[in-house]
RNA sequence: GCGGUCGUAGCUCAGUUGGUUAGAGCACUGGUUUGUGGUGCCGGGGGUCGUGGGUUCGAGCCCCAUCGUCCGCCCCA
């Protein structure tokens, strides 16, 4: 074998055992907050067929997929010349498979693929990893882990209030203490664009007013003037968009500003019956705040749409969602609507390191150390290391063959508190050398005692 | 896909206007009366200076290319 540089993928992470620990943290976290919610796991393959994926997300999206190279002799199928063939063309030939690019559409697919086994409202959430081939930065990944809670077959807005409560309990729990729930609804976009006279404009409009925080109202005028709107209909947006007051106070003003499209007016409606439901939850840390430049890039939200952003660190978003009413629809199951949101863990993970918000005590599995000073002793502290497990006490034996220094400074490296020491006096006795390895106080102590004080600590 | 930044030991970095055998701290390793860690003391190993060209008597340092990093833009978790 030839010597290979040793290193990982562009945008691909190794996590050691205490960002495992860490991480843990995080997705016990969270999965204790969804399944308290009624909501059960699943899983899906790391891979989906390409056309399964393909036009879920836009141009951008497909061409962020990780796609899978054919098995076998896949050029021997291509009668193209290779030197003139376009790479999409090509691409498509010599693949089917790609890794998926969320958790959303892989369950709308699970969902109409498993539908005779399942009872409506469906409610499961999902941890796994997602792959995108995008410029690695602060907060982005080419691997990460979303974590999803969807419910399909359920069109309450009771849904919507519940996972706003998710949101909040979760996060909360995490340790965030000053985060903001950002709401809106594709309906109300749609309304917009209605009144604006231009319906079939609402993609250009939306993807410019997502853009609100970053490049300001001028930064947004000027792109939609060069996307065809006119400063007459900028006149009509600026007080839409700059809106202020409570969220009641921006409701009431747009529902007299969209009072001429039903389909805006609907979705007020549907963010005051979320907010009426909401004030019946209590929340901890968690502001709501209805933003209008709200606009989420992916293409099949229909209803309200979320997005978390926390205000004690500088990161995008640290979740978003929304409903989507015909996501199935794609794959031939009409009719069924669903909502979901999806929590960021690597962005949560960066914002809780950043704020030093970890526990330290997360790595420490080890409780105790054998170190033995022979062979013989060895064989000895076996049935004492057999006994302390059966005592449901995490202990390892470092096999002899090192000096003790070596095994203290084991011990010492991993945090194990306490070390026993084996020689030949503590055979003779049956009394073992007993040592706190913080404060470096030893005792002479038979193993009943031992396991007295371990089970205490 | 576009812009900027950086690339010297396992890690964090220093390296003076280009001038001999490239340095530090940490880590690793050996010793310090061989039954004891975390704190002391003494010693040791380890670098084709990202890679490939070029300029020069001479390049870690200058020029070009290339790969990679990190940070912005687009888009997104």
């Amino acid at each position: 074998m030839a010597n290979v540089k040793a290193t990982i993928p562009k945008g691909t992470r190794d996590f050691n055992p205490q960002q495992m620990g860490q991480r843990n943290f995080i997705f016990d976290t969270l999965k204790k907050v969804f399944k308290k919610y009624g909501y059960q796991e699943i899983q899906t393959p790391a891979m989906e067929s390409l056309d399964t994926l393909t036009g879920k997300y836009g141009d951008e999206g497909d061409q962020l997929m990780f796609k899978v190279l054919n098995n076998g002799d896949y050029l021997s199928k291509i009668d193209a010349n290779l030197t003139t063939i376009k790479s999409q063309t090509l691409t498509s030939k010599i693949t089917e498979k790609a890794l998926r690019y969320d958790l959303t559409v892989p369950f709308a697919r699970y969902v109409v693929m498993h539908q005779t086994e399942i009872s409506l409202p469906f409610k499961r959430y999902q941890i796994q990893p997602v792959w995108r081939a995008d410029r690695p930065q602060r907060g982005r990944y080419r691997e990460f882990y979303q974590c999803d809670v969807d419910v399909v077959g359920s069109n309450s807005l009771l849904n919507e209030a519940e996972f706003i409560a998710i949101y909040d309990e979760a996060l909360s729990n995490l340790g965030l203490r000053n985060f903001t729930i950002k709401i809106n609804n594709r309906k109300i976009l749609t309304g917009i664009a209605e009144i604006l006279g231009k319906p079939e404009a609402i993609v250009s409009l939306t993807v410019a007013l997502d853009k609100l925080d970053k490049i300001g109202f001028e930064g947004v005028q000027t792109e939609l003037l060069s996307k065809g709107f006119t400063p007459a209909n900028i006149q009509q947006l600026k007080p839409l968009i700059l809106l202020t007051g409570t969220n009641t106070e921006k409701l009431e003003s747009l529902k007299l500003i969209l009072a001429t499209s039903p389909t805006g007016l609907q979705g007020i409606n549907e963010i005051y019956t979320v907010l009426n439901y909401l004030a019946s939850f209590t929340l901890q840390h968690a502001t709501i705040e209805l933003d209008l430049s709200l606009a989420r890039g992916l293409h099949y939200y229909t209803g309200c749409i979320f997005e978390v952003k926390t205000n004690q660190a500088t990161m995008g978003s640290i979740g978003g969602g929304g409903r989507y009413d015909n996501l199935t629809g794609m794959f031939g199951l009409q009719g069924l609507t669903g909502v979901g949101i999806s929590f960021g863990a690597d962005r949560i993970y960066d914002v809780l390191e950043e704020l030093n918000l970890f526990t330290t005590n997360s790595q420490q599995i080890t409780q105790v150390l054998i170190c033995v000073l022979g062979k013989d002793e060895e064989t000895y502290s076996l049935s004492v290391l057999n006994q302390l497990r059966r005592k449901n006490i995490a202990a390892e034996l470092y096999p002899f063959g090192t000096k003790i220094k070596k095994q203290m400074q084991y011990a010492n490296d991993k945090h194990i508190a306490y070390a026993i020491i084996v020689g030949s006096q503590e055979m003779k006795t049956g009394k073992l050398t007993f040592k706190n390895m913080l404060t470096g106080q030893q005792q002479s102590l038979e193993i009943a005692e031992i396991e007295k004080q371990l089970k205490t600590t």
